[in-house]
DNA sequence: CAACTTCGATCACTTATTGAACTAAGAAGG
DNA sequence: CCTTCTTAGTTCAATAAGTGATCGAAGTTG
């Protein structure tokens, strides 16, 4: 069993670098290869022609000339491979099958509550998973299974911890019990966690090496990328938020505006017997309604009054924002006008805050990333760093020669 | 000029793996470091020889037997090579010269506060680096020069950026005016994110890779340490705490203590003309000031407000808190029972807030490991984390072979 | 002092990577 | 259309880095 895996692709550090520079930027030729990599021409050939045999890499036509011979445009693998990626998220399941590129080949939404426990869950999410691999039979082999879950994992072990829902979902092997299902590596995550690497990887954060994002959902809690990698802190846990208002307080807090009926679009809306939702604010507040407004407004001063010691403290090149409240325009700029005011000049200074441009598949797209840095060996801002500092030469004297 | 650089000992990552190890566990044989850093008993011992002979190793005496030969004792120099750290306080500047192997040689304490700006504390700092530099000549060459400065530094550029006190002090290009005047290479940051550095390297955080360090002076600031890395932030500002209370807040209550006559400790101690200071109001309250314990129960309780917040977010497995008032039990306690009380059940399950075991020297010590990993080329934890991480063999398998 | 154990050095051999030469494929210009 | 120039990708000999096996050195134990 082992000489076998000692010879797969990324199991050197060349071709991990390699299969690195491919997926971050699409379409580079092997000359493109050895200039990013700082590798030889020799090796990138050799090292490309293996990835390319594994069904890893495949060339994607020519690209334009520069004066010379055509390049041929390497990628990665669009049809020899996917991998599953899943968010369990508070009140529903989504499973996703990717190819390597990233590509998003088949989407299945399940409404299932994690309140439901964490048995029907999972049993919902093996199920969904099988309809996804009989829907992309054509680009198999399944190669890996990421996964994220709306609470605290530790990630070593693929453990759920003390979630804020259902008891039962304490300590759930999550992993393990998908691996031996599928047959196949299988990495659990919390789920702001993975829309940082997704943010990071293919989102606003892509040249960025110090990174906040700010998910707005049931509760609101943040992913952090700290010299380009995942923080993911001693538990597992860090991120989380305890103070602040997500959509659970705006809920609660929209109830009493009915009751109280300052606000007619909303108790409009639940006239029909709908449960108030996060969304039907946000849908209120832009059509008008003044009290929804208000209560939108006073919610993104409370999480910028947050942010603000947040952005003091860890200093991010940048703020991404997600969840549903956050579609709004008004609710982003109360949050730049609070921290912009709040925090430190030297930390507003080249600081952005931006909505997230990945939508309401950013954790899937993260879990997907994650178990394909998992499988390729492949990180990418591993491999990128590298190169940016530069080459050897530029290091520095030392004793005996002074 | 480059072919000599690259002959150099640490521009093989083998030899930096070693140096590593030599520099984290003193007195270890050839044959320890074949197995602990995975290479072969070949490779180390020319590896060590090379480090030998350029000065930066030296063997140090034989190890006790373990049943047949003694293996010979590695540290790094004593006596061949020497750095400079320098602290830059608010209100002193400290120059300190050490060993490869961390042994303070020399040390000197400036009484000159950067109020004065920075022309005349640089100019103190160089004059003493040349009076420990006279003063260790047995020890030479000197190899670096790091330098912690009271406020924030762009890392990159080594400069100091906007610090909270004379206006004279932002841009000041304080690593590349130190690499001029010695012909050494020189590095700058900020003082708490050194302090971690040290705690993380020899102190309390040597085998932890998410730390956090708090550093009560005149202001509080923390120092962040993720994955094994100090996080310095996008702009090196990583680490402020601007909310919170130091002893520049102490002073200024105490102060108001002494009008109200409700301290008797300090009036009495102030009535010599001498001006409060943070260590009196300790001293008062631990000679029972009962005055001076409320006040200091306030700052602990309002620093513990804010740690909670922090220890949330970033999950660290450890905190150290350093700086006068920390000195006191009390205050300790006070930090402790407001964090335990605040932060979720999970972040503090396995938390441990202890005092700094370090003491003043922490930012010379963070200083000196600073400019010691890079000259060595040898950061102590990146190797080591590779080598926990395991063999190659232990990877997953990969597509095309399912 | 003979048998055993561990340490450190040496050398032939394997493996990874490079540099230079070579072939392939297109562009530009007469 | 053919020559010349430029860029892309392959091949191969040379080199660098590291390993495993072997051996002498320096200990311990009975």
């Amino acid at each position: 069993m082992d000489e076998d895996l000692d010879a797969l692709p990324a199991s050197s550090p060349s071709s991990a670098a390699i299969l690195a520079v491919v997926r971050h930027t699409g379409g580079v030729s092997r000359a493109d290869l050895a200039t990013l990599t700082g590798l030889s021409k020799a090796i990138v050939s050799e090292r490309v022609r293996w990835l390319v045999g594994s069904g890893l890499v495949e060339e994607t036509g020519a690209n334009a000339s520069t004066g010379g011979r055509r390049g041929t445009a390497l990628s990665l693998s669009r049809s020899r491979g996917v991998v599953v990626a899943a968010e369990v998220a508070m009140t529903h399941l989504q499973v996703t099958v990717f190819s390597f590129a990233h590509e998003l080949l088949w989407e299945e939404r399940v409404p299932v509550s994690m309140w439901q426990g964490p048995e029907l869950v999972l049993d919902e999410l093996e199920r969904a998973t099988e309809r996804g691999l009989a829907a992309t039979e054509a680009h198999h082999p399944l190669c890996g299974i990421g996964v994220g879950i709306a609470g605290p994992v530790e990630f070593e072990t693929g453990r759920t911890i003390h979630p804020p829902v259902h008891p039962d979902w304490h300590d759930q092997p999550v992993r393990d019990r998908l691996q031996q299902r599928f047959g196949v590596p299988a990495r659990v995550d919390n789920e702001v966690n993975l829309m940082a690497l997704a943010e990071r990887t293919v989102g606003h954060g892509r040249n960025v090496r110090d990174l906040l994002v700010i998910k707005v959902g049931s509760f609101v809690g943040a992913g952090l990328i700290s010299n380009g990698q995942l923080h993911r802190g001693a538990q597992g846990s860090a991120g989380s938020l305890v103070t602040s208002q997500g959509s659970a307080y705006l809920v609660e807090q929209a109830t009493l505006l009915v009751g109280s009926g300052r606000s007619p679009l909303l108790a409009e809306a639940t006239r029909e017997g709908q449960e108030i939702t996060a969304r039907m604010v946000v849908d209120a507040a832009r059509r008008g309604d003044e009290a929804s407004r208000e209560l939108l407004d006073k919610a993104a001063e409370s999480i910028g009054q947050v942010l603000s010691v947040l952005v003091d403290f860890f200093n991010p090149a940048i703020v991404v924002v997600a969840g549903r409240p956050a579609d709004g325009n008004d609710f982003l700029a109360r949050i730049r006008e609070t921290v912009y005011g709040r925090s430190l000049a030297l930390a507003t200074r080249d600081l952005r805050i931006v909505p997230s441009e990945l939508g309401d598949e950013s954790a899937s797209l993260g879990a997907a990333i994650m178990i394909l840095d998992e499988i390729t060996g492949a990180d990418l801002l591993t491999h990128t760093a590298r190169r940016l500092s530069g080459p050897r030469g530029t290091q520095q004297p030392v004793p005996g020669r002074h």
